[in-house]
Formats: C-alpha cells, structure tokens, sequence
DNA sequence: CGGAATGTTGATTATATTCAACTGTTGTGG
DNA sequence: CCACAACAGTTGAATATAATCAACATTCCG
C-alpha cells in the first residue's frame, strides 16, 4: 500500500460509450442499449497500486477496465495474499456479485495506471431482464467463468510448482522470428506472477532458475527468452511420477510423452 | 475400480416427473415444462464405485441425482486424482458444460448406490430459450456456483491442512442434546474427503488425531463428536502467523481472536 | 545520487507426501 | 459360523516441496 493515493483527472465522459462497446461482456449491444448503459456510468483513472475495492464492500456495479491492469486478491486474516486473478483491458468483473447481490469477495487493486468503467448494477439488471440475448450471452460467460475456475483448482491440486511455471510460460509464449525459440513478457512484478501461480517470489525466482539451468529459457528481467517450447510443454504437463527419460540434472524427475487428455494451461492474465 | 460393474434395476419411468421437480435446478418449473423436460430422460440406477463419466466424453445433458452420492474429480496424467466435489441427492452438474457444449471437465463416479436422472442437452437449451424465468435462475445458480468455486480456491490458497479440516467439521456439525458438544457424520470415506479437503488419507488421519489429542473432537469410525466447537471454529478461521495464547501443544501454533471478515467454510458435500 | 521497490540467494523450517507395515472392519462364500 | 479376501484406516520413518527468514544485489525513479 502506498499513502497518498493519487486520483488522476478522469478522460472525457463522452468516450464512455466507446469503453463500455469494447468490453467483452457487453459487446453486440445496440447502439442505443449501449447508450442507456453509459447514462450513469462512471470512470476512474486510478494511478498504480490504488485499492479499487475490498472484500466486503458492496459492488457499485459491474466494473470493466478500459485500460490498465487490475489483480483480484483474497486475504488471509493478517496480511497475507494470493492473487486469484489477473485482469487487463476489455475485461470486467463483478457479474456473478451483483447478480446475486453479494458484496465484493476479493479485493481488487490497480497494478499500473488504469482506466475503469463502472456500470451501476441496475441497469446491468435491467438490461438482463429486457433483452433475452444478452441475458443469455451473460450466462454463458458466467459458465465460461465456471469451467475456468474449475480448471484451475484441478491445476492447483494436481501440478507441481515447476509444472505451474512451465504451462504459464507457455501460455504467454509468442513466436519469434527464429523459428524454434519464443518470447514470454512478464505482464506484472514476479511476486505477483508468483502469488497468481500459487507460490511465493522466492520459489518463483529458484524455479526460473532451474529451467534456464537445464537450457529451457533465459531470463532476462521481465522477458523470458524460450529456448525449447517443446520440452517446456513436457515439463508443463508431464507426469511427475513417471520414469526419467534421461538423467538431465536436478529438474524434477519424470518424463512422460503425452500430453493430458484436456488443456489446464494457465491463461495469459487470467 | 471394482471388476463387474452392476448395472442395477431401473427404477419405474413413470417416476422421472417427480425426481426432476425436486431438483434444486428445476423447482418452481410449470408441471407441462417438468413434463416436457421428462419425455426424454433417462433414469440409470448404478451400484457403488459405477463409473459415471470420464473427463473428455460428450455430456448427454444435465444429470440430477435422485439418491445417492457422486464425486466429481480431476485425474492427473498418472493415476493421482483430486476429488472437486461431492454431490448428494436434488443437485446435478453438467450445466455449464451443457451450455457451453464442451465436454466432461472431470471424472464422475458414484460413492454409494445412486438414481441419477439425465435430462438431455436440447431440453434443456430449448428451456433456456423459451422461459426466460428459468434461464435467469439457471444464470444465478451459475453465479452460485462460480462465488463458491472462487472461495474454494481462496481457502485453498489460504488455510492450512488442520485450518479446513476444522472448518469441515464445523461445517458438518450437528447440535446435539448436550448443549455444548455436537456430532458430525463424515458422509464417505475418509480417504475420499482428505482429497476434497486438498490432502491424503494418511495426513487426514494425523490432523484428526492431533485435533482429538488437544480435546476437541472424539473420532469413533466415521462418527466425529465436536467437545468444543468454539475453540474448533478459532482453529478453523485463525490466523496462523499470530502468537500464541496458550502453548496449548502442537497444535499450529496461532489463537487469533477474530473470525475473517467473510465465510470461506467448506460447504457439506459441495 | 539516494532511496524505495524489486529480485536473488542461502540456510533453515514447516507442511504434507510417499512408502511400508500393520490393524481393524466388512462382506462373502465355503 | 468361520475363514478369508478386499477394503478402510492408522502409524512411523524418510522424503519432497515450498515457506520463511535474512542478507544481499539490482532496477527503477525522483
């Protein structure tokens, strides 16, 4: 937390129409729905690390980042954290909340600069209750959601810190122009990387570490250099129980061939 | 596994109205709408340890559970699984894949001698599309399910092993005519709720010892008797980094005094 | 430059898993 | 009814995995 909380001047009210269109949530509205929408909403430009919301607060409505970056967080009693979610522009949160008119159960915090939108929870309601299709698109992002949260308990439970690492490495892999090698960007601070993937800066920092002792990737800062995807992939889903393929040094053990019948990678930011 | 796999006697069709309507997914539907869901579904009546689906096949519609049990698990590469869920008699599952036409995200198999009920997917859609009262209840139970499955990674993340543990007792315990003391039934095996629980049958064993050593609880087989729930909920919510009150004996070693701001207890068979 | 935030590294400790042996329970068939 | 097999649960020792604590290095910014 830092002590001032700098509240940034706040871009034009007019483009609220334009942010609301580009979030994903709302998109294929009509013209003039989107209109009704950004009668009351508000925008926020929040500098980095401002408390968006904690948990407990009641939800002004359904909050969309127009741009920026956002960490949902639970907390623990003191003052421990994990981050359950990381969320960038187009995004939103808040849906399965105000539908059910719960409070905030996270705590949301801006990670840099960030532009939000907040669309008050009635007409968000309103709109679910007039217009069948979006009440249907709703609904299946909120199971969309579901099948995400499922998925990532199933990886929390069954995959390794190292195997964590790998899938999101992955996940955030962009093709270079050499063929075989990729770039990976850290979007956010590694601790918060860490927390996201279930493990503390530290673990995170020993685990990079082994990877690029066995020639996998290079860290550089926050960009990674993928010097081999494809025994990347393997470490991500393998079967740490299986026999070793070859002794090649100290990284985890097995090296099963196949990959899992489903695709529990970590999402970029998700 | 079990080798023969007895398909049991089917219970008289006729009955498939009556067990859709109590269906918590399906209550305060019209009779013609039960009716209409009933025309196509299948009862199946499976004996303990059946199979019911493997993670990757085609889900033939919403399956509701008249009586019994089924888990709901994530397999790793190997063997290892990851009980997600546990669901008794009126819940169902397979909305959100259904909706969304993807395949079973989990292994599901039955834990007792179950009546499931199947109602398939184009009953279903067809519901959606036409009662949009039904659909805006099936987008709340989704909403439903997606805060508990976000609280389930939270306390996942958060508590200790002895942490949900208690929390689980406290969540199962029944008053008792005795005013302080209560019961609580463990409803299946224990190795299967270590593994809803995030460990292994052996640490279970440890931590309801350790718990039974420091007079909070008596364990005799499946049935728990509760001697001191309060001072089993300040385990349960506690912070685990704080001092200690009393050096009470191995037992963490914190004794906060405050519950958390919000409710992370594990849900009876959820 | 100075200072805060961020990241790394080593030593130690906490927590839970694995493996193995053993006990108790339950249901089944002789 | 008993013997037996399959299952369920317990316990101990060794091990794996990650957290914690502390010191230090690096980067980012004003």
């Amino acid at each position: 937390m830092r002590a001032p909380l700098p509240r940034l001047p706040t871009p034009h009210p007019s483009r609220i129409p334009g942010l609301i269109a580009h979030l994903g949530i709302f998109s294929r509205l009509s013209e003039p729905q989107v209109a009704e929408l950004a009668t009351d909403a508000r925008l926020s430009h929040l500098g980095r690390g401002t408390p968006v919301l904690h948990r407990g607060e009641p939800l002004p409505g359904l909050i969309g980042i127009g741009y920026g970056l956002l960490k949902l967080a639970a907390r623990g009693v003191n003052s421990e954290e994990r981050v359950l979610r990381l969320l960038g522009a187009g995004e939103s949160f808040g849906a399965a909340s105000i539908l059910l008119g719960r409070p905030c159960p996270v705590d949301v915090v801006t990670l840099s600069d960030t532009l939000l939108v907040t669309v008050p929870t009635t007409r968000v309601l309103k709109l679910v209750d007039l217009d069948p299709k979006f009440a249907h698109r709703m609904m299946l992002a909120l199971a969309e959601r579901n099948m995400g949260l499922l998925s990532e308990l199933a990886t929390r439970a069954l995959q390794r810190g190292i195997q964590r690492v790998a899938c999101y490495l992955d996940s955030l892999a962009r093709p270079l122009d050499g063929s075989e090698r990729c770039m990976a960007t850290l979007p956010v601070a590694k601790a918060v990387i860490a927390s996201r993937l279930g493990m503390k800066k530290e673990t995170l920092s020993r685990l990079l570490h082994e990877l690029a002792q066995n020639g996998l990737i290079v860290v550089r800062g926050p960009e990674v250099e993928i010097l081999d995807r494809a025994r990347l992939a393997e470490i991500a889903y393998r079967d740490p129980c299986s026999p070793d393929r070859q002794a090649a040094g100290p990284l985890v053990q097995g090296a099963s061939t196949r990959r899992p019948p489903s695709d529990p990678k970590l999402q970029t930011l998700s």
